[in-house]
DNA sequence: ACCTGAACACCGTTCAAGT
DNA sequence: ACCTGAACACCGTTCAAGT
């Protein structure tokens, strides 16, 4: 990711002249070899670009400037390269200050950064969000779209840091990622993912405007229907959560019964 | 849907024998020709049993004992198919007594009556349900995994027939489909679809074991975070967007601020 | 009317061969 | 060390031909 440029500061003496990488092909074409993290760094921009099911071994290839067979020297075959793909993207939240740099301010402004850093996953990629959703966990009790141990124990360690029992902080971690999944996932299918193929004949009236007569409801609500208030209903459900889950907090921290 | 049987309470005076359509393939193999929903609810069938990835044109083909390019004849192809096998799935939710025959019972009764039916059917198809959840909807302003603008239209009319205001009715259509939506996929999910391939390398340690070491708090919680509280779980969810929505109902009902 | 066989373009994947 | 070319098994889909 980094590694393309000298270290910042760094005094150009350790001799590592800057076209080292750009000759190790045939000389003259100038292109630096591949390895697994471009392969897949090259398939999510492709894949933001012509969706998902557009994306073959070959095709793939193309987009690199090699065959696609040159690919299974850097990934296992199509699949590890979809699970490395979301690894990949996943993986930006490790990286993004506007989730990990703040200091600590309590329980709720983690489950609102991490959230906030998600949504911002799911927005960049649409086209991959339901891979993000769907493909099986690498490691058991993981849930989508938190894809790692790593994002599990930090997540436990935030509540039970901040006084949440052990029982009471596995619930919220299920009840925060159903709460993302579903909300994202809807998000981002409403937004249109890009035409699959080619195929908008024209302008075909929308299939479904005919049948419309049949259902008056929907009709006279098709405009509060066709706003889109996805923002704004993302904040309300995730302020909703983060109350109920302070109420299961209180609770749990007075046994007793009278305030 | 119901056309293979005669009228209830109809005399049996229309002559038509039960053999009719046992015997228009070649005589003697005694099997019925296959139409849009035989080929179709083989499919189900056959992604139950089998998943998702292994179903194929020549293997759906063979699973109804005919070359794969006869099912052209019945579906405009693969993409058609998927697409009949969500709809015949989802619409199983109209003949189910549990979410339609019961009369008048408030607005709430409507909302846990459909959210269980639509439980059921994920948990009777949970290969499927990751289709259900993510294929482009037919209709504009359909939210899966309320798959059809019929249901959207008894939605609304639900709502807004106990005195929900449209906006409030519109909102209350996207917290319960964002919710369902995620509750299910992850329930589904978690339950382990089955083996996707033939794959299993035997005692393969489950991969991310060894690795446990590092996330200690997942390691102490690992009982907890292995129950499956799916079914309280959905139920207090439920029970809480239900609630919320109450609240909504309530104060749109006095625009005044004062109890 | 309904299905089959042959054919086509395109897949994923393997592997010997090139440089 | 890294990529290419040829090959294989399997796809989805079309269409003329069978019954």
């Amino acid at each position: 990711m980094a590694d393309d440029a000298a270290p910042p500061g760094a005094v150009p003496t350790d001799g590592q002249p800057h076209t080292r990488a750009l000759r190790a092909s045939p000389p003259g074409t100038g292109r630096t070899p591949l390895d697994r993290r471009r392969v897949l760094a090259a398939a999510v921009e492709f894949i933001d670009e012509h969706g998902l099911e557009a994306l073959t071994m070959r095709r793939m290839g193309a987009h690199l400037g090699v065959e696609g067979m040159a690919l299974y020297r850097h990934v296992a075959g199509r699949e590890d390269l979809l699970d490395g793909v979301v690894e990949l993207v996943v993986d930006e939240l490790y990286g993004d200050p506007e989730v990990y740099l703040a200091p600590e301010h309590g329980w709720q402004d983690y489950l609102q950064r991490l959230a906030h850093g998600v949504r911002r996953i799911a927005l960049d990629h649409p086209a991959l969000f339901p891979l993000i959703a769907t493909r099986p966990p690498a490691a058991p009790w993981v849930r989508p779209p938190l894809r790692s141990l790593r994002w599990l124990e930090s997540f436990l360690e935030a509540l039970t840091g901040h006084g949440f029992s052990d029982e009471a902080a596995v619930a919220a971690y299920r009840a925060y990622t159903s709460f993302l999944l579903g909300h994202l996932l809807l998000e981002v299918s409403q937004r249109g993912v890009p035409i699959t193929a080619l195929d908008d004949p024209e302008g075909a009236p929308d299939a479904g405007e005919r049948s419309l007569a049949e259902y008056p409801l929907v009709r006279r609500l098709a405009p509060l229907l066709s706003e889109d208030e996805s923002a704004a209903e993302f904040e309300e459900s995730l302020e909703n959560l983060l109350e109920r889950l302070q109420r299961v907090l209180r609770e749990s921290r007075r046994p007793g019964s009278t305030p």
